[in-house]
DNA sequence: CCTGAAATCAACAAAAATCAACAAAAACAT
DNA sequence: ATGTTTTTGTTGATTTTTGTTGATTTCAGG
């Protein structure tokens, strides 16, 4: 092991990338003796070397959150632009965390004068650039795994806006137990939005009517008779005794 | 993998699209070499390409208030990069609203183990999807302008969070008067940012030395000996004195 | 449908980076 | 000190990358 080998990682990771030369010269040391002292780094992979450069192997990031927005994303698109039928301008809204809620955030960008509540920070950042609309975000502390918050504070706001509608999605439909989410603080967060609100509105790709890897286990607030279920295909017998109160849009 | 890759793919991403063209001139390469270098980052789907130019397939996200983005976009980015030899991974850190911050915060998720505070919704989600990081949004109501809050619990969690620096910007540098921008809000969200924070940096592209259309009269609060300016080309003459007690640090 | 401007592609020569081998320098143990 | 081992810098052959040129394709407007 070089005398160099710390200072190399150091340096690599801190700036990314640099090429031989470069480092050559910060160490004052020949590009042949970087090379050499590099070899074993690469060969170990603690980092990457390029033609004419180093570069940190440090995953440049990709958002496990975006990952998840990509799965599906053709229907969850569609569902996203049927709610447009249910919303108008000048409605309020609440809505949920979730990759079906960022994508009706996006679709939410053609109305206007939207009155929004939403403990999620994407869907807070992507609709208050719209002008005209009034979004307010609940919660401080955001969880890195959605960007969402569930703090004492983030239900504290929900509670004090009133709204016409209340977006809601779920990880799983189950056949017998309804829709189900992996952790009770979405729970409490639906239930906060839906008492809060003269209609839900529950997204759910048809993906969340198969089976899960990761089995989601508690059970989404009742929804009331009335309340949508915006789904991209047809109900399929058994989940029917679920929706049956529901009105049901299927988009295309 | 070509040595570029990395900064191609950073540059592409963060300003949602650039032509070839602009790339060639912003790496100092042909734009042959763009093009040979950019294959197979599209042939493996990390970014698209069209007649003329990349665009990022990233999140669809294109806020309006972009448009202000790309007004000297290369050179906010340009200090966006220099802003990554100050902070270091763990590192906590305020920032304030604006295009500037907000290329900063497209910068700073190459960072790990960041603690983020910030007023804009922007910025928080960008940085709440990084692991690690943990990321608090001061504030519920958001005005379109900017998709920042500037309500009392905004003030109230910033003075509630110690950081190691605080990231501010300016809408213009006036040779008598220092550093102004448009609202008092946002002089009171600096001043709460500076006094919470161990060191303030200041970021302002080389334009806001230049007259401005819109006049701002507000004077952002005196920074301290030893606090950061970060820019993208030398201080005249002029404007020195306002900077001598400061760490200038000029990117590229 | 045509036309001119811009972008792209293919190919080749020039430039830069890499590798292997050897000699000089430094570090180490005896 | 002395010989041995390790590390370092230099050289020249080899490989990879880059810029340039000119032909081809794409795009926008008439």
């Amino acid at each position: 092991m070089s005398k160099y080998e710390i200072q190399i990682r150091e340096i690599v990771n801190m700036q990314g990338s640099i090429t031989v030369l470069e480092l050559a010269r910060a160490l004052s040391v020949s590009d042949q003796t970087i090379r050499r002292v590099v070899r074993p780094l690469v060969e170990r992979g603690e980092i990457a070397k390029v033609h004419g450069a180093l570069v940190s192997n440090r995953s440049p990031i990709d958002p496990p959150f975006m990952s998840r927005m990509s799965q599906n994303k053709l229907a969850k698109i569609a569902i996203a632009r049927s709610l447009l039928d249910l919303i108008k301008d000048g409605d309020r809204i609440a809505i949920d965390t979730g990759s079906t809620s960022a994508f009706a955030a996006q679709a939410l960008r053609e109305r206007r004068y939207l009155t929004v509540v939403t403990n999620s920070a994407f869907v807070a950042s992507t609709l208050s650039m719209i002008p005209g609309n009034n979004v307010s975000m609940a919660g401080t502390q955001l969880r890195h795994h959605d960007g969402a918050s569930f703090d004492r504070s983030a239900f504290e706001i929900i509670e004090r806006i009133h709204v016409d509608y209340a977006l809601l999605s779920a990880s799983l439909v189950d056949e017998r137990k309804g829709f189900l989410v992996h952790e009770q603080c979405e729970v409490d967060m639906a239930t906060a939005m839906l008492e809060n609100s003269s209609k839900t509105i529950m997204a759910v790709d048809h993906s969340k009517f198969l089976p899960q890897n990761r089995k989601p286990s508690l059970k989404q607030p009742e929804l009331k008779p009335g309340d949508y279920l915006l789904t991209d295909k047809p109900i399929l017998r058994q989940f029917q005794h679920l929706t049956s109160s529901l009105d049901v849009v299927v988009a295309e």
